[in-house]
DNA sequence: GCTAAAAATGTAAACCTTTACATTGCCTTT
DNA sequence: AAAGGCAATGTAAAGGTTTACATTTTTAGC
């Protein structure tokens, strides 16, 4: 691996010259740069990063790091699909970590972020209060936050109005005359679990019906509780004959559970879910979901970030998408 | 933040026996370890990861590098998950690139892997000869192939036996009396489309039916390619009986092209993919597919490269997992 | 208590950049 | 023709770590 001082011995200028044609080619002569560009080609010189970064402080490093929560999750898929288009666009290398919901683990990916000083990071905070991520936006480092909101700071911010995907949702449900509608809500601790708890209180309370805590569970996103909640809430007495489940993975799970107990779709138990599936489609019965604009947060969230790299002294922002009700059969 | 030569003083000791004390401590008196371990806890002190790196070159930088060619498709991000797990189990980190089987890309991000100086790299590669890949292989970089072989040297290699995969497929298509069976293949260029057409083909001969050219079609392995010709051949006269579909996400798309068409499965048109998928149950019907053990796949996978890395000089290891063919309810 | 060996610790160079400051060389002006 | 100014280039330090080698301290054997 060539380094600055082979281009420079070979060009027969200083490695001080040769740096000056890498980054701000302007202080530089013609015939010069030409001739270190020529060694730079012949040598294969490639840049070493980390010698670069150890020494620039403040600069654009070009790197961009993603923290997901669950990278199987199709919704953080697609962010990161977002994310990562708008930074190959700008010459930034997008690294992913997965914290899987640990907060340990996302403590760690967090200080890698620092330790490889990343220029900015992108993550859903794990909980509403995130020491660890509260901590690293105190030391300067460049957030945004996505999907949930995180207190305590003010911080650039991408988000979906949960409250009122959830609220059209079970308003759709109350059209459709349900009465009965159960909640699976997501993990507790999330702002969005809150969020869209709070728009299904408050779309029964607007249609006058009576929020039961018994048709209420709370699980923690992941397919499994959503099946073992589903089975729950439909072995009730009366039993709900519609239910909203406040994530995708649940959803899948509840619908296992409805086929589980034999029980027809829509007809018997309807559903919606929340957050789409790029196979919602061909789910038995396609399913009904509100849907995130995943790839735009992401694909926001990364321009917002470029754009504070750009001018640290921005204002923080705060961008609020809104979902859309994607009706297909489930209900 | 603190550095090596603020814990130094406070400690009253040499930067090297911190040092020391951080890499090998064994070789600093215990006295001497607490009053380190007591300064760096009261300074907060982290290590400077970029710093380590620049200066460490064969050693352990405890970071490790996954390039995928798309996030979306859960057969990858089990495979990460995978990976991931291992990782975070040996203190390494992960960092992840989605290279979207975009050449280019795949160039960019492996050069982001050089730079980086992550201690190795697993990735699935784009194509059977992969220059780039090849390149950053011959530099000495650790690197280990998954999925996918790549043609051209000896490195580790993680695969899953996909001819005997796609064999029992068809097979089990043929004896369940289907003559007429289409075949949607992958992406050419790659090896595991390949072993899985020659699955096919084989499994058909043995079962002495003819290979008719008509019902292969050839796919990017995106949904929408998968929807686009199992209509193609589903429009054929006569029209096969049976599809075996060469990935999950052109599975579902073949899905929704059934669906469209108002056939049902199985009577009609029986179905079977390759790759699993966490929903598949819920499908319409419930997919019967020939799962790959993905998770397994990046947990060898990185185990593969974390021994390499303790050992350079082993010969270059290939594991070859079998996939199983599981049966639902769509043949 | 002295010496030699072993163990612990310290010193300084190296990794590869960037960049403040110094130097060189050329052009313009009087 | 000399001086001053400016543009181009060079020199060297700094960034935080690891590590070979040098030095100091401890231990053991007598």
């Amino acid at each position: 691996m060539s380094s600055l001082t082979d281009v420079a011995k070979r060009a027969h200028v200083s490695i001080a010259t040769v740096s000056r044609v890498i980054n701000h080619s302007d202080k530089v002569v013609e015939k010069t740069r030409l001739a270190v560009q020529k060694a730079m080609e012949e040598l294969g010189y490639q840049p070493n990063r980390v010698a670069r970064r150890l020494r620039q402080k403040g600069g654009r490093r070009h790197l961009l790091g993603l923290i997901l929560p669950d990278i199987q999750n199709p919704f953080f898929a697609e962010i990161a699909r977002g994310v990562e288009d708008v930074a190959y666009a700008n010459q930034f290398a997008m690294i992913l970590c997965i914290s899987d919901e640990n907060p340990t683990k996302e403590a760690f990916y967090l200080d890698v972020m620092r330790a490889e000083s990343v220029d900015g990071v992108i993550l859903p905070p794990i909980a509403e209060r995130d020491a660890a991520v509260l901590k690293l936006a105190q030391s300067g480092m460049p957030i945004v936050t996505v999907d949930r909101t995180l207190h305590g700071a003010s911080i650039d911010t991408v988000e979906v109005d949960n409250f009122q995907g959830a609220y059209e949702a079970v308003e759709h449900l109350v059209k459709l005359g349900h009465k009965r509608i159960g909640l699976i809500a997501g993990r507790a601790n999330l702002s969005t679990s809150r969020d869209r708890q709070r728009g299904y209180e408050e779309a029964l309370i607007a249609a006058k019906l009576p929020v039961r805590p018994d048709y209420i569970r709370v699980g923690d996103n992941k397919q499994a509780s959503g099946r073992g909640l589903a089975d729950e809430l439909l072995s009730l007495n009366p039993r709900p004959t519609a239910l909203f489940v406040s994530n995708n993975l649940m959803a899948v799970g509840a619908l296992e559970a409805i086929h589980m107990k034999k029980l027809k779709v829509p007809q018997e138990v309807a559903l919606i879910g929340f957050d789409d599936l790029p196979w919602a489609e061909a789910l038995d019965p396609p399913l009904t979901v509100v849907r995130q604009p995943a790839y735009e947060v992401g694909r926001a969230a990364a321009e917002m970030l470029l754009k504070r790299l750009g001018d640290r002294s921005l204002p923080a922002a705060w961008l609020r998408l809104r979902p859309r009700l994607i009706i297909r059969n489930s209900c």
